[in-house]
DNA sequence: AAAATCAATCGTATATTTGCGATAAGAAAT
DNA sequence: ATTTCTTATCGCAAATATACGATTGATTTT
């Protein structure tokens, strides 16, 4: 892919937010996150049984939330157990709410059109 | 790409999130609508100007912002004015809230481990 | 030590996303 | 009618995402 060559500065929060809304933008991974929510933790293999997908798949997708922080792994061997990671949860629900409630004070600001 | 055959049933609004969280998953899209919101309006021209982005990548954002309902346009001749989809914003609104505020009664769900 | 269990990773195939320049399409102004 | 202005779309290239089966690696059980 082309890129530009110049480094866009965003807004402060901006590209993290671009990271969580990434990590939610596939189905299978918010029905992941629901579930890790209902019961507080599960296995990898606990979501193989839910999802009619392969193991790798559901696998690839911890690995996204992972990567992402919103989701956090704890071996107990022979299994990982997978938590919401409570403190980047919080801080991406905190940037949505930021993105959603610029508007409240909207008839404040100056209207260019 | 390889897809599983069977459809999954997603919990209720589960794909109408991902669908709104995709079209957030990009820096320059969450700038864009932060853009809107600040000045309730704008012309693509006006974000030509803003990020350093050729004007048809620009115009590509904008698309998918509005195919994700998040944005519409509205035809001032020669120019097209855009603007935040105040019914599907708040929709986008809620479904993040939540997904996000699932916690807040986690000591009455039960712990499966 | 060998077998079984569980999850990650590899390799592959295909679809989608992101970016650009060039072109097209529409209305407005000359 | 022609030119100008504004935005959308096309065609291309490269990167990323999504899915699968097969394999690997680590740990537990036998």
């Amino acid at each position: 892919m082309k890129r530009s060559l110049e480094h866009i500065d965003y807004k402060e929060g901006t590209e993290a937010l671009a990271k969580y809304a990434k990590a939610l933008a596939h189905p299978t991974r918010i029905a992941i996150l629901r579930h890790l929510e209902n019961q507080s933790c599960c296995f990898t293999g606990d979501l193989v049984d839910v999802f009619p997908l392969a193991q790798s798949t559901i696998s690839q997708h911890l690995k996204e939330l992972k990567n992402a922080g919103l989701i956090q792994g704890e071996l107990k061997p022979p299994k990982i157990k997978y938590c919401i990671n409570q403190k980047n949860w919080m801080e991406a629900k905190m940037l949505f709410d930021e993105l959603f409630s610029l508007d409240t004070n909207v008839v404040t600001k100056e209207k260019k059109c």
